[in-house]
Parts: C-alpha cells; sequence; structure tokens
RNA sequence: GCGAGAGUGGCGGAACUGGCAGACGCGCCGGACUUAGGAUCCGGUGCCUUCGGGCGUAGGGGUUCGAGUCCCCUCUCUCGCACCA
C-alpha cells in the first residue's frame, strides 16, 4: 500500500521501521558488553568496523551497500553468540565541507553537523545496529585534540618534520596534496590539473615503515583482498640494486664531486654511455658550467611548467640538455657526458642516473633522440637494440665487460656490487618509492598542527596541556590568501606566546590532511569521551585490532596505508600493543546504473530515499546482498527490488501460516522435512560465516519453499513447519531485520528475534542419508539411482551395472573399468 | 608497457578438495483464482532435435575414466600503476 508505485505487500515496509526502532532502543541489543561502564559476559567479543562516512548530504546507494555487508557481518556474528562492537561516527573533516559552507556563507560547522543529523537518522531507519554510544566526529575539538596528540607524539619521534620541496599544488582548492591523492596527474577532489610548487611544508615518515608495511602483509595475506595487497606493494614499490658512485669532472679533468646513482642493473655498468641528471633537481643547477647555462635555464623552467598531465603522457619523445660536464664510469674509467632531462625524477634515488641505452628502453630513446652511443654488455640473444630501437632487459650472459664477460646477469650483479663495495665506490641498496606523507593543508577545517614558530627557539610542540588547539570560531569569515591557509588571516589566533621562552610567536597556520584524522578514529571507538586520554588502553586491548573491516577499495592506498602506518608508530611507540589495525577487510563493490558510476551530469542516478520509499530499508538491503558477491559492483539496473520485496512478503504470509504453538517439541516433527530445515541451517551458516550473502540467501529462498509445500500440504500444525519458519526468521534477520522482527512476532514470539541467535542444525539431521547416484557410460550420465549414503563401492558397482540403462548404453561392448566414487557416481568405461 | 583479476543462459549470478553445468532470483511463456491483475499461487524456461539423442562454461590444444574447475597458447574485458633507473 505504497503510494510511490512500488509492489503491493501485506505491510507496510516503513511502518515496520517505526514500529520496531523504539523496541531496538528499548531493549538496547545492540550496545557491547564489557564497555562504557557495561558489565562483561563470557562473550567472544567481535569488533566490526565500517569505514565511517564522510557527511556529503544525505546517504546514497553506496552507503546502503557498504552498509548492508558491514551490519550483516556485525548481525551473524551478534547471532551466534559474540559480544558484538559495530561503531559508527564520522570522518567530519575537510574540503567539501569547506567549500558548500564558503557558497552558503554559513560556518563549515553548521553544514557538517546538519549533515551528520540527516545522515545518522538515515542509518538508525536502514536499521544498522550500531552501537550509538560509539559516536563520535573527527571535527570535534574532544576528538581532535587527539589527533594533535597524535602529531606530537610523531614528531617527538622524529616521524613529522618540516621541509622545502617540490610538493603537488590543486590550483583550485588552493592546498597542497600528497602523493596519494594525486590521481593521474588529477586532484582527488576537485579534478583539477595538479601543478608542483617549492613550498615548506609538514611530512610524515612513512618512509620510515617502508619496509614493516611491507613485510607485515605476509600476516594479511589471505584476509585481505588481493587486490588491495598488490596495490600497496606496487604503491611501496621496494626496488633491490646498488648505489655506485660516479665522480664529476671539473673543467681540466679533475674530480669535482662524486655523485651517486641508483640502478636495478649494476651488471649493464660497462654499458652506460651517459649520465643524467633531473633537470628541476638542485644537482642539476649545481653541475652546469657557464657556456651551457642558458640553455639548461631555458631547459629547466620549461620542465617546471610542465603539469603533471603534460609530464606524465605516454610515448613522449625524449627532451634534455647536455650540461657541459663529464662523469667517471668507476668500473672501466671511462668518460661519459652529463644530461639534464625530465625523464628523471628529481624525487626517486639522487635524482641521477646512470643511462644504458642497450638494456634500458628509456635510457635508448635519449640516446636515439640525441645520437649517443648504444653498447650491448648482457647478450640476451636479442637483436641489437641500436637498430631495433628495443632495449634488451632479459638475461644473459655478459660481453664487453673486461673482467666479467662470460658470467650470468644475476652473478654479474653479485660480483660486480661486492667489487665496488670493495673499492668504496659503492654498494648494494634498497630503495622504495614511496614517499613521506605530506600531511599540512591550507585549509580552514582541519585539525590545526599543534606547533608554534618562535623567532628565538624555532619550531616548538604545544605543550599537551594546550591541546586541543582550537580552530578560531570565525572560520567563514577566512578567507586564503597568497598561498597561506585561511587560518593566517586570524592574527589573533596567529599571535600566541612561545610555549618554551613566553616571548611573541606564531602558531602553524595550516591544518592536518583529514586522512591523518581517520588514520586513528577505530582506536577512538571504544572510548569517544575520554577527556584525558585518545583513547583507553584497556578498551583497546581487549577490542582491537579490528576483526572485520569494511570499506571501499578507494582506499587501498590511501586510508589504509596511513592507517597501518600510524598503528605502527604507536605500537613503536607502546602505546598499542599491536602492529596491524585491521585483520581481516572486504571491499564492497560499487553500486553503478546502466553500466556506469551514478553521476548527476550522467543522469543516472539512483536516489536512495526513493528506492526506501518504494520498497522498504529491508528490501533494498536484501536487493545489495543477493545481488553478487560482496565484492562485486553491483547495476541497479540488473537487479530486482521487487523480488526481494515479494520474497519477504512470502515470509511474512508463511510466518502467519505457522499453526502450531510456540514452544512445541520439534522432535515430534516430520522427519524429512526436518532433514530438509536442518541442512539448510547447516548450509546457510557455513555460507554466512564466508561472507557468502547472496548463496546464503538463496538457500534461504529454498527453505521457505521448503516450508510453503509443507504448509500447503495441509502441514501448517506440524512441529517441524514451526522449527523451520523460525530458523528462517533468525537468519533473515541478519539481512532483513525490521521483516524478521516482524514475522517473529507473527510466529508467537517476543520480545526480538535477535535474542533468539542463530539456529543450529543437528548434525545427525543435517547429514545427508540418501543420494543421488549419477551413473555415467563413457562419461555420458545414463541413470541416476537413490542409494543410500553409506553405499559400499562393491554394492554400489553392482547396482550400476545391473542398471537396464546401462546395459543399453553399452550396446554389447565389454567394460574396460568402472570407476566407484560412493555414494556420487559411477563411470563405466568401455573397452 | 608493467602488475592484478575476470570471461558460465535473455539478465544478476550458483557449482566443496576435478564428479549431474546453470542453484536462487529477475525476465519471459503457460495455467489457476479473479470484474480485473502490475497481487497471490502452480508449472515451464541453455541451444538443437528425426524425441533416440546431440551440442554446450570466450577460442584452440593438452592431462584425466571424467575438466567451468588443472596445464599450455590465443582473444576479449575490468581494475591498479604508469618515464621509479
Amino acid at each position: 500500500m505504497t503510494e510511490t508505485g512500488g509492489p503491493e505487500t501485506a505491510y507496510d515496509p516503513n511502518a515496520l521501521v517505526d514500529k520496531w526502532l523504539p523496541v531496538w532502543d528499548e531493549l538496547k541489543l545492540f550496545e557491547a558488553a564489557g564497555i562504557f561502564g557495561a558489565p562483561d559476559d563470557g562473550r567472544p567479543r567481535k569488533y566490526v568496523v565500517d569505514m565511517f562516512p564522510y557527511p556529503s548530504g544525505d546517504l546514497h546507494m553506496g552507503h546502503a551497500e557498504a552498509f548492508s555487508i558491514g551490519d550483516a557481518v556485525a548481525r551473524f556474528f551478534l547471532m551466534r553468540g559474540c559480544n558484538v562492537l559495530h561503531p559508527i561516527g564520522w570522518d567530519s573533516f575537510g574540503l567539501p565541507a569547506e567549500n558548500a559552507a564558503l557558497k552558503r556563507g554559513q560556518d563549515s560547522r553548521e553544514w557538517t553537523y546538519a549533515n551528520i543529523a540527516i545522515q545518522a537518522e538515515g542509518f538508525r531507519r536502514l536499521g544498522m545496529s550500531f552501537d550509538w554510544r560509539t559516536r563520535l566526529h573527527t571535527s570535534d575539538p574532544e576528538y581532535y585534540a587527539w589527533t594533535q596528540w597524535l602529531f606530537l607524539r610523531l614528531y617527538e619521534r622524529g616521524l613529522a618534520y618540516r621541509k622545502a620541496s617540490p610538493v603537488n599544488w590543486c590550483p583550485n582548492d588552493q592546498t597542497v596534496l600528497a602523493n596519494e591523492q594525486v590521481i593521474g596527474g588529477r586532484c582527488e577532489r576537485c579534478d583539477a590539473v595538479v601543478t608542483k610548487r617549492n613550498l615548506t611544508q609538514w611530512f610524515f615518515r612513512i618512509t620510515a615503515y617502508a619496509e614493516r608495511l611491507l613485510d607485515d602483509m605476509a600476516t594479511l595475506e589471505g584476509r585481505w583482498p588481493e587486490r588491495v595487497l598488490t596495490m600497496q606493494r606496487n604503491w611501496i614499490g621496494r626496488s633491490t640494486g646498488a648505489w655506485v658512485d660516479f665522480a664529476i669532472e671539473d673543467s681540466v679533468g679533475r674530480s669535482l664531486r662524486s655523485v651517486r646513482v641508483f640502478t636495478t642493473r649494476p651488471d649493464t655498468l660497462y654499458g652506460a654511455t651517459f649520465f643524467v641528471v633531473a633537470a628541476d633537481a638542485d644537482l642539476a643547477d649545481e653541475l652546469c658550467i657557464g657556456e651551457q647555462r642558458a640553455a639548461f635555464e631555458a631547459y629547466r623552467d620549461r620542465v617546471r611548467g610542465e603539469s603533471e598531465i603534460e609530464r606524465m603522457a605516454a610515448e613522449r619523445p625524449k627532451t634534455g640538455v647536455f650540461l657541459g660536464r663529464h662523469a667517471v664510469n668507476p668500473v672501466n674509467g671511462e668518460r661519459i657526458p652529463v644530461y639534464a632531462a625530465d625523464y628523471v625524477l628529481a624525487e626517486y634515488g639522487t635524482g641521477a642516473i646512470m643511462a644504458v641505452p642497450a638494456h634500458d628502453q628509456r635510457d635508448l630513446d635519449f640516446a636515439r633522440a640525441f645520437d649517443l652511443p648504444v653498447r650491448v654488455v648482457v647478450d640476451t640473444g636479442l637483436p641489437d637494440p641500436a637498430e631495433t630501437g628495443v632495449a634488451t632487459v632479459g638475461d644473459g650472459v655478459l660481453v664487453n665487460s673486461a673482467p666479467y664477460d662470460g658470467l650470468r646477469k644475476d652473478e654479474a650483479i653479485e660480483r660486480i656490487t661486492a667489487d665496488l663495495a670493495a673499492r668504496g665506490l659503492g654498494e648494494a641498496a634498497v630503495t622504495y618509492r614511496l614517499r613521506d606523507w605530506l600531511l599540512s593543508r591550507q585549509r580552514y577545517w582541519g585539525a590545526p598542527i599543534p606547533i608554534v614558530h618562535c623567532p628565538a627557539c624555532g619550531e616548538v610542540p604545544a605543550p599537551d596541556g594546550d591541546l586541543p588547539v582550537r580552530l578560531p570560531e570565525t572560520g567563514y569569515s577566512l578567507r586564503a590568501a597568497g598561498g597561506l591557509s585561511p587560518l593566517a588571516s586570524a592574527v589573533d589566533w596567529v599571535r600566541t606566546a612561545c610555549p618554551r621562552c613566553g616571548g611573541d610567536a606564531e602558531r602553524d597556520t595550516d591544518t592536518m590532511d583529514t586522512f591523518v584524522d581517520s588514520s586513528w578514529y577505530y582506536l577512538r571507538y571504544v572510548s569517544p569521551d575520554d577527556e584525558r586520554r585518545p583513547f583507553a588502553r584497556a578498551q583497546v586491548d581487549r577490542w582491537l585490532p579490528v576483526d572485520q573491516y569494511v570499506g571501499g577499495v578507494e582506499h587501498a592506498i590511501l586510508h589504509l596505508l596511513y592507517s597501518r602506518f600510524v598503528v605502527k608508530a604507536l605500537y613503536d611507540d607502546g602505546v598499542v600493543g599491536f602492529p596491524e589495525p585491521f585483520l581481516a577487510l572486504v571491499n564492497q563493490g560499487q553500486v553503478i546504473m546502466n553500466g556506469a558510476a551514478m553521476s548527476k551530469s550522467r543522469g543516472n542516478l539512483v536516489d536512495l530515499q526513493e528506492e526506501l520509499a518504494k520498497y522498504g530499508p529491508d528490501a533494498v538491503r536484501l536487493t545489495m546482498l543477493f545481488a553478487g558477491p560482496p565484492e562485486d559492483d553491483i547495476d541497479w539496473a540488473d537487479v530486482s527490488p521487487t523480488g526481494s520485496v515479494k520474497w519477504l512478503a512470502r515470509v511474512w504470509r508463511l510466518a502467519g501460516d505457522v499453526a502450531s504453538s510456540p514452544g512445541v517439541d520439534p522432535r515430534r516433527g516430520d522427519a524429512t522435512l526436518r532433514r530438509g530445515v536442518h541442512r539448510l541451517v547447516a548450509e546457510v551458516t557455513s555460507l554466512a560465516e564466508g561472507y557468502r550473502f547472496n548463496v546464503a540467501i538463496a538457500r534461504l529462498m529454498e527453505l521457505t519453499t521448503l516450508l510453503r509445500r509443507a504448509i500447503d500440504g495441509r502441514a501448517g500444525g506440524d512441529p517441524a513447519v514451526r522449527e523451520g519458519a523460525e530458523a528462517l526468521v533468525r537468519m533473515l534477520s541478519i539481512f532483513a531485520p525490521f521483516v524478521a522482527e516482524e514475522c517473529w512476532e507473527r510466529l508467537g514470539r517476543r520480545p526480538s528475534v535477535v535474542h533468539a541467535g542463530w539456529p543450529a542444525a543437528d548434525p545427525a539431521l543435517a547429514a545427508v542419508q540418501t543420494a543421488t547416484c549419477v551413473v555415467q557410460v563413457a562419461g555420458k550420465v545414463r541413470d541416476r539411482l537413490e542409494v543410500a549414503a553409506s553405499v559400499g563401492e562393491e554394492e554400489l558397482r553392482a547396482l550400476a551395472l545391473s542398471s537396464p540403462a546401462v546395459a543399453r548404453a553399452l550396446d554389447g561392448r565389454a567394460v574396460r573399468t568402472v570407476v566407484v566414487r560412493p555414494p556420487k557416481l559411477v563411470n563405466v568405461v568401455p573397452a
């Protein structure tokens, strides 16, 4: 009786929401034990966390999908007798709030907290089993005080530092960005083309943890999606090779200084025919001689003016300029010319490379553009790169490498590295692609960096007692200017006393990247109101690490890498007792429409509120989960909320057709029906354990049909029907909690299905008693036999061979072998 | 280019360590109940068929009594990284 065009049902799904929410509140169904002052109990603890939402307007389809999965997981653990902590909070600092607020001339706070209120109500009406006592908002001073505390702990350990360097700059948002927030040369948030600026910024030294971030992934193997682990490995980008020192000659051929390069191929050292320095690195400027200066500076300025997009364009011709100098190859004393070029990156390795055109495609491209020699030093059996234009990078045997000729690539790498080290001209090395995490942002709506700049004392951390360093209240009137944070214009706020000497000093005017806020929130959930500490250690020890984390793959190398780093740093500090925050991870897919991501501009936006009004929260949740495996995308055009509505209505009617009384002894029920019920309970249980909710729901539908048939066969009063219906409703409750409650009540039970817990399958009943044995002749099915599950091999062989269908298929041919796999299969192979 | 993953009916998707391919749902077809059906219930639904059966999991080859599943080659698609020396 919905008015918006949905299918008709016997009940109003949205009325059920109003009916059951107050009951759940009253019963405190989802409050964990042993926390927030409640006494503990003996149940095993489970900590299930959904990646917390950003308060951008009302909930959308993506939220419904992600949280339907997380809620099914949390409810499943709860139904199975676990003490579940299923928290909720908001990642409420960040740019969109600030931009929206500026547009409306209102404070970021108003926009943010109004949206949070809407989303919170939205989650309630979706039936999420949150323990609302955990609720936190990262933009609350009570929260960000401890984000600042985290910054100070990292600062103390030398893991937070400030340096001047070329950094990613978003001209639209007027702020710097971390490498991880530049996607294909564009700003992750606004899609503007990112440029480089030389600025002094705050960094977290995540590179110090590169090795451990990589190594500890072994403990996540099989429990995190392989895809995410691969992405993190690639992002960290470990390379092994060697440092090699090249002398640079001065104008009269004496050694001016030495420059170290990184190479993964020390075996190709004899093939180095030139040397390249990143054009935008200080080293290039230093090495350039007088006559080449004008050409170099023109080139460098051009390179600096290029956007990341231009720099990254594929198949880009190699450019560069000769610096007028030569480098000396440490293995053979050969003089090779030094170039500046933009294909060498200033930030990786030392910003300088030895170029081996025969065995590196980029170097070969450059050599061909600048007519430089190409010398093969590893014979791979492939044609000469100088002629083909294709560098040979594979295995081979060394040639043109004097003492090393004849060695295999791997032997040569080892020997040459050792010889260089013995002569003090190099050493084995490991480098990483990962860069330090740039965390300062020139924005208002974030946690201020708790540092004071004092003319006398320099950089001084705010004492813990001064936390939080609060944002000025008048945020909306502040404007960014000249590349400075809006906070710089809050002059009264900026002016402060140096915590060390008491003299006049200024606050740091940048705020922290919101990924700092979200890097530790799962620690705060266990004690969100604690005013004295970031988190209650005893509760953290009890509940963490997170048993199951649920969220989108878009955070594979952002939030998830940052959180792992932060926990490792806190672990080293002795503040937490575990090195990994998330034991298991599920990435839900996206909800798309007609094959494409939903967006306003495409006009394919599906409005969650409309779907909820039409079908009710249970059917929407069910549709999300039944559509496919949790990690797959859901094309809303391909799935049917109507089908979900129909099935829920069938279950509802079924619950009303159970004629026996609550508490009737199921052992008096029909044995065959009971076997079916218990077998399905066992199946759904193991499917739910593997989060295979789509298949679990299919089995629940089969159970529904099984029970319907029994009732229609005038067995509504059979105790087995009640047993099955109750099991069905209990299992349904993790997917469709409101309808399940209603059905539970129709079955004469109360106060809540949650109290009933998950049904237990009797193994004796669930066990297969008879089986259908497939009889094949030459691999083709020719007969089916109903046999006891315990049938013996010989007996089954005899049965199969006496089958008339087998005789007909054999058509007089002799039998060569008979493969017998009791009780399921016999394959008779004719000669 | 490198890395990861995936190709199963009209559609979403099932199929445990190799053992009945297509569970379950959508859609479609037919029937029942109906003034009516966009409700509900029942039945059917991979393709071809001379009704015996034959053919079917992107394509080709292989291992096996037996392959959607394992191995090799090819094709296609998705995702990630993209001058990382």
